[in-house]
DNA sequence: AGGGGTTAGGAAAGGGGGTGTAGAAAGTGC
DNA sequence: GCACTTTCTACACCCCCTTTCCTAACCCCT
């Protein structure tokens, strides 16, 4: 439970610098002191230094020089992209994906484990996560020494300072030390957290929340939840579970939800609830794969390109479920952008944004709505695993300008720190 | 348009520490310093140089000391009451209601008036306001240089940088400069804000919501919206409409609301709302008082008391939308606190409360449930304007450490600027 | 080839902020 | 009156960002 208000200190403006200095260094490779001094709004002296420790660190390199029409041409730097691996991890009910990447957050391997339904215990879970891992290090032929670190996401609620699954509902999961259990097998700093705040922090990074203050990113999958990107940052609650908008009742006595409430959002637009609307629409649809949700959605979106009717009135409904939903974020938040995200959102894409963004502005009121951009997601790869090394990254860069080596209350793990 | 994300200074830390132990001094007078370093976590140098600065201003006392059992005893600072006076405006659809507080946040005068349905263009509102800003000041005997500040709160959305009222619902205003319309007749330094978030501002300071990181401060009037305290400051999103959950829908298809949906929250616990309920349930009741909200919702409150079943139905369902919607409100910001509040919260008390936290129970998350609590507002006298009159404090407080005089963004006008 | 103009980038100084510590100040107890 | 204890102030120190000055590096012109 948190104390009291947040303890700000001089060092979170550091860390918050090095954050955006890098970001912007990632999206615009090479670039010039100059323009990050424009683009972060800094002085060029800070710059200057922030760039300073990012080269120390191995994490940025020197590329040369932007031609000069008179005077001292710019030096440019660029993400050094071998200059250390990040690993995500994406845990969920029925497969593990890990994907390894460079520090240009280009993919350089990839690694999935197929779980099945009965393979719910702790053990086995790290079992798979641990052998995904050694496989994708093995891919990409990096010296261990070069992982920065493992960002590893579990759906949930999941405290990620003390590293423990408090709750994860897939397999009633209470107060696992998951961190604990992967760092007898991974011998990488590890971070834990969940895969709703992994893909806000890949928005905040890398997408369509770039630079903005107040973001949502709005999950569409087999589960339905929220990011919530305030103020600059991740929110994430007294209890770690802020963003759990899946269950916002939408229909007073609506469909049951598996949360014991009815009319639930994940009940109209998660994965299952488009799949049952199609079956109450068209029973014998031949879009329907009873047991493949992927599938299912793939051939929904084919349907819909070639202007199946039954296939439109699916998407249509359930943008307005979705609409009503987002309005009222809209409405309660104010936020600058709204991203849709996930599988759901990718597969559906511009059909399922356009009725979303009709029916938002006939539910939300007038004056934040204008003030409102509503986008897909721009990440082309999985947004988890991508938000799972962002969480890696950011800790990384956490402790560079601790007092070497003394971890103080660093949430990363590792091997030397097995249990206890 | 809020460009790029938050820029943090040192001085931002500076002026929360401020707060911070002002905030403490307040609350609980006379204190030592050693006891506010305890409590705010700050260090005894850091807590002395505030409280030093906060004498020099006249704010605070020293006033004695603490009985020692062997070294030297403590010193005791309390609030100096008579060291400022602040003035908070609660501008509302039928009246304008101002009071004046001393330091310590008492009530030293106030004075309302009364505005008709006709009287709605800007220059009347405003003179209503130079009125009753003039009375208390008359009734309270204080010099005006004494006077620190004075807060307004309007209702809609509200630029507090610029001093415009962008769009107030209740009279069809846009984009009226309200600030410099007041400071032709107002000479002390103006602050503007809207109702929500000064009822926020109010329990941040003075209320449930002290100490906390995050709450939601729910205002149940005539309009129902909700404060956000998010990571230990205000929440106001992009276009400064954050808050705006009374527009929620509810029920699908649901009453007709004013802002052109339906099943809003607010037309189902809004005191309009309460009493179509009342009038629906029981057409002839006596509670009923067709053309005064306060006298039926103060009815429906002793009826309750007396267990008469109309009432009690009433306020159960009442109780049961509302708990619906703070379910959603749990569910997807995880606050550590909310707070009821306004004077229908007021009035209907722990009857609505109880039925509330049981409602609520059964629709939140058991998780995020368990680290919220939900209670009324301990504030006793009104919100409105104590939280008005906190702006205010905020605003004197922050230009401490300013350059003297220079104010370089600085929100507060006075008279010296007129318009342009 | 050598200077002048121009722009980049580093080094040092300065201001804001918080913290640790020595020593003065102000009590109690013997 | 002296020792002990505790508070509180003053100062040095560290962190962070910015401003300013100066040197480095390049272009163009003569």
């Amino acid at each position: 439970m948190g104390v009291g208000p947040v303890k700000r200190t001089s060092r979170d403006i550091r860390t918050a610098n090095r954050y955006e200095v890098l970001r912007q260094i990632i999206a615009e490779s090479p670039t010039s002191r100059q323009e990050l001094a424009a683009a972060t709004g800094l002085s060029l002296a800070t710059v200057a230094t922030l760039v300073g420790e990012l080269l120390d660190l191995g994490m940025i390199t020197e590329v040369g020089f932007e031609d000069s029409a008179g005077g001292r041409p710019r030096g440019l730097v660029a993400v050094n992209a071998s200059g250390g691996a990040l690993i995500g991890v994406d845990i969920a009910e029925t497969y593990v994906h890990v994907e390894l990447f460079d520090l240009g957050l280009n993919v350089l391997a990839r690694a999935d484990e197929d779980m099945r339904p009965g393979e719910s215990r702790p053990e086995q879970v790290v079992g798979h996560v641990a052998a995904a891992v050694g496989s994708v290090v093995a891919q990409a032929g990096v010296e261990g020494a070069r992982v920065l670190g493992v960002g590893v996401s579990v759906p949930g609620q999941v405290d990620r300072d003390t590293g423990i699954s408090e709750y994860a509902p897939n397999w009633d999961w209470h107060d696992v030390p998951l961190l604990d259990l992967l760092a007898e097998h991974i011998a990488y700093p590890l971070y834990l957290d969940n895969p709703l705040r992994a893909c806000a922090v890949a928005e905040l990074w890398f997408g369509a929340a770039r630079g903005r203050g107040d973001a949502v990113v709005v999950n569409l999958g087999t589960g339905v939840g929220a990011g919530l990107v305030l103020g600059g940052g991740l929110h994430r609650g007294v209890s770690n579970s802020a963003g759990e908008w899946g269950h916002t009742t939408l229909v007073l006595d609506g469909r049951l939800c598996h949360c014991g409430n009815h009319g639930c959002v994940e009940t109209y637009v998660g994965a299952p609830g488009i799949m049952q609307h199609l079956r109450e629409l068209s029973p014998g649809s031949p879009l329907l794969h009873p047991e493949d949700q992927t599938a299912t959605i793939d051939a929904l979106a084919r349907a819909v390109a070639a202007l199946d009717p039954v296939a439109l009135k699916v998407v249509r409904d359930t943008a307005r479920y979705l609409a009503a939903g987002i309005a009222d974020l809209v409405n309660l938040l104010n936020p600058e952008v709204v991203v849709l995200s996930s599988w759901v959102a990718a597969t559906l894409g511009e059909p399922l944004l356009a009725e979303v963004r009709e029916a938002v502005s006939r539910h939300a009121l007038r004056r934040p709505l204008a003030a409102t951009e509503i986008v897909l997601s721009p990440i082309p790869t999985d947004p988890v695993s991508l938000g799972a090394a962002t969480f890696a990254l950011e800790g990384a860069l956490q402790s560079v300008g601790q007092r070497n080596g003394k971890r103080t209350t660093t949430p990363a793990r590792s091997r030397t720190a097995p249990s206890s």
